[in-house]
DNA sequence: TAGTGGTCTAGACCACGCC
DNA sequence: GCGTGGTCTAGACCACTAC
């Protein structure tokens, strides 16, 4: 599952070219080399080439190859599921986080009606993440109670994600996130010692499980001054 | 190319989902079902499933089957390269261009040398989106005159996009997208009638083409209180 | 236990870039 | 013309869900 061939492939490039043993610019073995080289087939590989096609690692011309790309880009992606805590580890930041509230309380009337639940227990967790002893981003997440009846204030400061897929063994899926810029409230400008301005960039997603139930809704709203978002794209066709 | 089985077995599932002959929540027939009714092999129909799923009209469960899933979220897409002339025309929108400069300008000092690249001839275009009346955008794109020596008016008015892949056969492959929030020149918030803030929403893009030459740079200033993002993305592992 | 999706294989033909 | 990636096939085995 974990340990399919494409999946390890793709890893091992993926690898390989981070470490520079592929170069940018250069072109990758072609398929058929690569069966050779990984003693599988063709479909197989071009598995793996596909995920490194869609992280943005490879572009792959017909009648080419396979062309490495430059790959000095990443720095907040939102893009993805992924959340602080992962973050925080692959970057390098002193990051903390402070939980602020952990209480029961129902989603946002908007949410609930437009999910047509009707008003289902909920989990409230509201945290402050520092970074560089600077306040950036207030989280606020509605866990529905259904999935996780409960959750203690040393989970919320540590991972959440980690204590509902590797304890709980809830298995996230998909989110839907929206971006825009708002004015915040007076608690949250000051929460992030906002003073020039109270416009704050706000991030709101609806995560769902692998059944497609709906699971967790979050407002996240940070300081523009700090807010980044990268994103890697290919041209679609419609 | 185009016409290859899989993208047009995509394509009539999605309309079918859109159209609501798959009806939300429910599983569409299973894939064993799907090679009888488009008398094709499993793998192709895979494919054609594997489209869905990215998009984010199915998601899958392993022993299930593919989930419809509700779509009611598409609003302004930056995901994905979508010009605005592109949306203007898949969403309902009373939408203008105005061309404002058009003129032969190098790329920002900071661009050219991240690109390695040594004062490459260019074209300035900075357009001004016009929505119901209301000034939403400023678009400020520098396109290499190596690959487009030649940009009229006409064309900065109309789709330059169109003109770059219908016309001069150009292939974008993909693009690299940076959101921040940034206080605008004077210039800027004043083409955007802004009164009470001087930020703006600035969306850079570096567009490339198939064979990973880098081909436009753009700035793209949004009104902060018109812009919005929307994004469906998978959990990944790692 | 039956049906589902996830993975893998070994072959085939095609369109494209390059020489 | 040769090598490349893009597509398609018909089969196989496995892991998971549901009953």
């Amino acid at each position: 599952m974990v340990v399919c061939k494409y999946w390890q492939i793709a890893q091992d490039l993926s690898e390989k070219i981070k470490h520079g043993q592929y170069a940018t610019g250069e072109l990758l073995p072609s398929e058929t080399d690569l069966t050779r080289l990984y003693n599988t087939s063709r479909e197989t590989i071009r598995k793996a080439l596909a995920e490194l096609s869609v992280a943005g690692l490879i572009q792959k011309v017909k009648g080419k190859g396979s062309i490495v790309l430059n790959t000095a880009r990443f720095a907040f992606p939102v893009s993805d599921i992924v959340t602080f805590n992962e973050l925080n580890q692959s970057e390098q930041m002193r990051a903390q986080t402070k939980v602020l509230q952990l209480k029961n309380q129902q989603l946002p009337a908007d949410i609930s009606s437009r999910m047509r639940l009707r008003q289902p227990p909920a989990t409230f967790i509201q945290r402050l993440r520092i970074v560089n002893e600077e306040p950036v981003i207030v989280d606020e997440d509605y866990i529905l109670k259904k999935f996780v009846p409960v959750i203690t204030e040393e989970q919320a400061q540590n991972s959440l994600y980690s204590y509902f897929e590797n304890d709980l063994g809830l298995k996230i899926a998909y989110a839907t996130k929206m971006i825009t810029v708002e004015t915040a409230p007076a608690d949250i400008t000051k929460l992030l010692k906002l003073a020039t301005t109270d416009l704050v960039v706000f991030v709101r997603s609806l995560t769902y499980l692998q059944d497609t139930s709906f699971f967790q809704y979050t407002i996240s709203m940070h300081r523009p001054d700090k807010f980044k978002f990268v994103d890697f794209a290919h041209r679609k066709k419609l």
